[in-house]
DNA sequence: CATAGCTTGTGAAGAATTTCACAAGCCTCC
DNA sequence: GGAGGCTTGTGAAATTCTTCACAAGCTATG
């Protein structure tokens, strides 16, 4: 298959939060340009996403809300739940633990890891936080998926390559960090100071 | 002047980060080709990301350290310090609250506001939670000029409504849903859903 | 001072992404 | 059943972003 943007699957993600939000309103249909207004793009960026994978409308009519749903749901690889490992149970790990946005959108937290003891036994929303030692055995037989990495900034490399040697291929980093990781291994990088920089320079250069 | 790609200037900010951690090691002067390596991308990005704003380096040498963490932290605004409040002080307004990394990176937690009477009140890293009744009120006396919203998907808009109201400018959204702001008001969104959902689009269009 | 060895800064080329614009198709109404 | 009014799907054009490639310039060395 042709290489998809990145670019084109986050506006993907963003349509399908907004088709949901469309059928708890009860509407049955939704033209590109409607769906276009509510995630800030134009009609024909809606269509052109949706176009390499395939034809989901009516012409005249617009998308049947809760197929062009499935047809996101399928596309972005949401028919199945994928389990997740957190690891790190400070502050921002200990928040996502208890986030219920993952339950509801199709992601199981299966672990949640720490090496600090005082930690280690507490339960999170129902998931008890185990030992990192523990890390290695439990990838191999929960068979998560994601990781999601919530630990210090000059731990995230080290505990990047032990999930990556575990087998794990796509991650979630929120460490202050940029990591690297071997070909076949999606990272994603949250980094709050990054973010808040972005916001820094669009003030100071305001108009 | 020109305009700048927002991916510019989030690999600034990554490249300030590494230039940190040259600093730290005690290195003088580093490379295009060095930078680049750190941050996952071609040592003609890092000079022409550079090229934008001037001209920094020396030839046959490279850039020295210390004079390009300023020049950056100059390009990106970071010279003076920047007021944020924090709306919401559930587990990620309280988790965001009490991240050192706000402080280091030269912004500051001014306020933290929650309609929860039973939050209000509490010290989160030396800064009370306040009501949120007070918002606008503070907004006006302490002229915070970034926004962190870490409140319910369905409040966000309204809270951004209100703060940019009150004069507010730049917003960084923890909400999961997508927000819509007037013509000058910078808002960076970040969710959680669809970070996982590139990540199992990834995983399930794998190689 | 001339040469060798690096590395920057930058037009130009190339690639990727977004926007345009329009034929094709569906529905409704007369 | 034909006309009118919408909306999709999609090549082509336009724009934006990235990579290439090389002249220019700095340092060190003999």
């Amino acid at each position: 298959m042709k290489h998809i943007a990145d670019s084109t699957v986050r506006r993907l993600s963003l349509y399908l939060r907004f088709l949901e939000e469309f059928e708890r309103h009860g509407h049955a249909t939704i033209s590109s340009g409607e769906l276009a207004r509510s995630g800030g793009t134009t009609s024909a960026q809606v269509r052109k996403d949706l176009s390499f994978f395939g034809s989901f409308g009516k012409r005249g009519l617009g998308y049947g809300v809760s197929d062009l749903i499935a047809s996101l749901r399928h596309i972005l690889g949401l028919e199945a739940r994928w389990p997740v490992v957190i690891v790190g149970a400070g502050k921002i790990g200990a928040a996502l633990a208890q986030y219920r946005g993952f339950g509801t959108h199709g992601f199981d937290v299966v672990g949640v890891y720490d090496t600090d003891p005082a930690r280690v036994g507490e339960a999170l929303n129902g998931v008890p936080v185990r030992p990192d030692a523990q890390l290695e055995a439990d990838i191999a037989a929960l068979r998560p998926r994601i990781a999601v990495l919530c630990v210090p900034g000059e731990a995230a490399q080290p505990v990047l390559d032990r999930v990556v040697a575990a087998g794990i291929r796509a991650v979630l980093n929120f460490a202050p960090a940029a990591l690297t990781a071997p070909e076949g291994v999606t990272v994603r990088t949250v980094n709050m100071a990054t973010e808040l920089e972005v916001l820094a320079f669009a003030l100071t250069n305001a108009p």
